[in-house]
DNA sequence: CGTGGAGGTGGGAAAAAGTGGGAGAGATTA
DNA sequence: TAATCTCTCCCACTTTTTCCCACCTCCACG
């Protein structure tokens, strides 16, 4: 997958058109989105997501409470989509609620798997945390250099 | 059975409509359900609530107190419904009670069963989590990588 | 500057899913 | 025994989803 940060659209039947550099990264036409970290949903392609949550449940027991959590918060929202002939998955319902998602979004290209931001989330969270960056950035300067 | 989470309702009568994605994941049209953990139902296909309750009887003794707690408490509430023509199940009051079922309820799927919700609780349950979850998901970063 | 193609957008129609309620059987109570 | 209530099954109606097609816009190229 590549990396990029592209404006995309939501339409009123809950349509998301994946632009079309991103959905050429993608082979087949099935995708799995879930709930992400930061009121964002990931977007991950069959293979990747198949290792991940195998990584994930394999840890994880029903009869632990963190467990539970995990699954109920990362697994268990996941859900398969096509991508029609135009380009667009349907993003269902709980998940769109849940990142807020309105006409403007943003996606993100992160190699492994990509991330869907309502556009006014995604800057709101860029804002706040711009100082966060810069104190993360500053420890990082010590070990890795350009 | 997959992964997914769905609104659902529970009409007047006491019966819950499972979506049609959750359904096609059930073979024949009868189902197990009983008391979960946390406020929810667990909703298992037969052959899944078998060998879990198989396990979970040959791992107890009604000679300690421990076991005879989680038979009471897993294993005797549990009860065959049945999925009407139109996709429903009639939640048997006990368990309708214990969930604080209402009209809104949630259903996840997670992979070898299903929890079900009142959309409240559910709702209730993951904000007063997430802080924990990030936690989790912290120190899961340094074992699971993408 | 026109033309063709790819990318993007919207909406209509058919099919599927979901909702509500009525009728009848069986149970319960006066 | 009659009256009433509850539960179940079934049917019909409504809403949502899905699939498909038409069109628009922008860019590249002749």
């Amino acid at each position: 997958m590549i990396t990029g940060e592209f404006r995309c659209s939501l339409d009123e039947k809950g349509r998301l058109l994946i632009p079309a550099r991103m959905r050429a990264e993608v082979t087949g036409n099935v995708v799995i989105l879930t709930r992400g970290v930061e009121n964002c949903l990931w977007f991950f392609p069959p293979e990747e997501w198949k290792s991940f949550s195998e990584k994930l449940i394999g840890s994880t027991s029903l009869f632990q409470e963190e467990s539970r959590l995990i699954q109920r918060r990362m697994i268990a929202p996941a859900q398969e989509t096509e991508i029609d002939k135009a380009g667009r998955i349907v993003v269902p319902p709980t998940l769109r609620e849940y990142a807020d998602l309105k006409k403007e979004c943003i996606i993100l290209g992160l190699k492994k798997y990509m991330e869907i931001w309502s556009e006014s989330s995604y800057q709101a969270y860029l804002d706040e945390n711009e100082a966060k960056f810069k104190e993360a950035a500053e420890k990082l300067g010590g070990r890795i250099t350009l």
